[in-house]
DNA sequence: ACCGATTATCGAAGCGCTTCGACAGAGGCG
DNA sequence: CGCCTCTGTCGAAGCGCTTCGATAATCGGT
């Protein structure tokens, strides 16, 4: 191990041809022979040329990398965020990027300390609340960033979400379809509406909203995720209710712990209750009964936020909201 | 925004002495008097100076960023891999590095395009198996590595792990003490066993050890992550051993879906059969009746791996292979 | 008052790459 | 045939930092 990396000249003169020439032939920038374009290739395989990745930040004023923003709190979506990210991951390295992460309780000097030191080209933020004190801080960076979630002023922001308003009304309408009147929401632990996450709160206005324009009546409640303490919530709810025959739950934590209070208090799904739920595919197939859901697009949404960033790094403009239209899927449960 | 970067010799002009002078007091490496020492960490301030991190790898041969490989592949207890990722840059944070995201797909190309490029200065590598195909790349790569998890052939390596064998041995331990003399290990599903993926072997191994020691009867299956095949593996578990009178869980997916059917047999937990899980405590806590488990670690072992590197970067010698011994908590399922 | 050892600072030489301008040679055109 | 335009290649100038060796300045010991 460890004999000295090799470098660009070591390259040039094993080819017979200037460093410059080199450079030409891997960035493609200017036009080579395709003779010395053989040579100069046919020499970085055999000698196992690798850039300094160092050296070349520094020549072009550019790293190739972009940072990830990861929340790491209470009430998060864990598989989803993981998802997520290896999503960014995969596509940043289509675009021969890598990703630095970074976790959000480093909070606004962490991404200044990243973007100022040139460590990166550009930014992802995962998880961006309604008043997110880093918004600020990316309007005047810059670095170009692109944000998942909407913030409250997204004004000359980037930003990607699922379209989770319409996340909500999909559940209802579908539940109104299959012949419901009286449904309920049981959303995130109470805690994370306090603190003003959007995608929470759209989910329920959107349910909100369909309810009232499909005539549905019922109510929106947060849910905690514990088993007992969902026990107790579906145990009031089906007393204080008895008219109720639908469930839409978005709380992907909490899902399993709803069918098992389901099951304890004798109910049949989807025979006496319906459930809808908007969480990932696995965990809707691995439940008993398998649960219609509205799937949360995790790798489409981290896809598509690399891509922007990355027009955004070539100097082209992007739209600043991009809404992904969500997808429901039917199975057993309702 | 877009105001071109401060340079250090911005600095220097602005604390009038030399550009030298200023990387020494910011690296600390040469004798600075105190007053200079204050001129320029005023200067620092003042003009918001950040060391370009390309020109300071390129200079210092140290890129300060470690790589994290993430496994993203079926059958990942992912939120445990998330605990770890924060773990893993938040210690990485406290040695001034940053971590570099690459995940395991891109193989062993992957793990050489960030070395040789010395776009990192070190690995570490998560769920590593036992017979890894990056095992021989690390072993010749001049940069230093740590691998979470024991391949068979560790000779060389440094590895850290939870003691899963004591792990396993411990929860047979504690039935066995309860008084209990037929139980039974539900681990992880069968294709996870079958990848020869190390601590699901070692679990077993150290289950079947203590059983032996213990003189306690009883089996380990393999366990499949959705309801139903839970369902049907505890009724046929209970139905063929029909002296069973505890379990231990070893599948941090499953577990919640094995109290589900628990429950659906009509079995109370721990009056009818006892369970012992392994996993992280939130879940464990979040279970009805709130489980006594063997916690695993993810947070100290992202927290020794980062450290056992930062050792090697220093060119210290560190033990090749950390077992973390795990710890029982009791609560109400036991 | 002089010498050698410290201590604090400076200047300059790279680190490995990209990119700009220059230029030789090959064609195309009048 | 001379002139001009392309093509393909080269050399050199940085990019912003670290680090080495050199040089003043200071100091105690004689």
């Amino acid at each position: 191990m460890s004999e000295r990396a090799v470098t660009i000249s070591e390259v040039a003169r094993h080819a017979g041809v200037a460093v410059s020439t080199v450079s030409y032939v891997l960035s493609g920038k200017r036009a080579i022979s395709a003779d010395t374009r053989r040579r100069v290739l046919d020499s970085v395989r055999v000698l196992g040329y690798h850039p300094n990745a160092g050296a070349r930040a520094l020549a072009s004023r550019r790293s190739n990398v972009i940072a990830l923003v990861l929340p790491l709190r209470v009430g998060m979506h864990v598989p989803v965020l993981m998802q997520f990210a290896t999503s960014v991951v995969t596509e940043a390295r289509r675009y021969d990027h890598d990703v630095l992460l970074l976790t959000a309780d480093e909070g606004s000097d962490g991404l200044r300390r990243a973007a100022a030191s040139a460590l990166v080209d550009g930014l992802v933020l995962m998880d961006v609340e309604l008043h997110d004190s880093r918004v600020p801080l990316l309007k005047d960076l810059a670095e170009p960033s692109v944000l998942i979630g909407f913030p409250s002023d997204s004004a000359g922001l980037t930003c990607v979400d699922l379209d989770f308003a319409r996340a909500g009304a999909l559940c209802v309408e579908h539940l109104a379809e299959r012949g419901h009147r009286e449904i309920a929401l049981l959303g995130a632990p109470s805690v994370v509406y306090d603190r003003g996450t959007g995608f929470a709160r759209r989910t329920r206005e959107g349910f909100a909203v369909a309810m009232a324009e499909t005539g549905l009546t019922g109510v929106a409640l947060p849910c905690e995720e514990d088993f007992d303490r969902v026990c107790a919530a579906i145990t009031g709810l089906l007393d204080s209710r008895p008219g109720l025959s639908g469930l839409v739950v978005h709380n992907e934590a909490a899902v399993n712990h709803v069918l098992g209070a389901l099951r304890q208090s004798g109910r049949r799904v989807p025979d006496d209750i319906a459930v809808v739920a908007i969480c990932p595919d696995d965990i809707a197939e691995r439940s008993s009964p398998p649960l219609t859901s509205v799937l949360i697009p995790a790798e489409e949404v981290g896809r598509q936020a690399v891509r922007l960033l990355m027009e955004k790094l070539e100097g082209r403009a992007v739209p600043d909201g991009t809404l992904l239209q969500p997808r429901l899927t039917v199975r057993a449960s309702t």
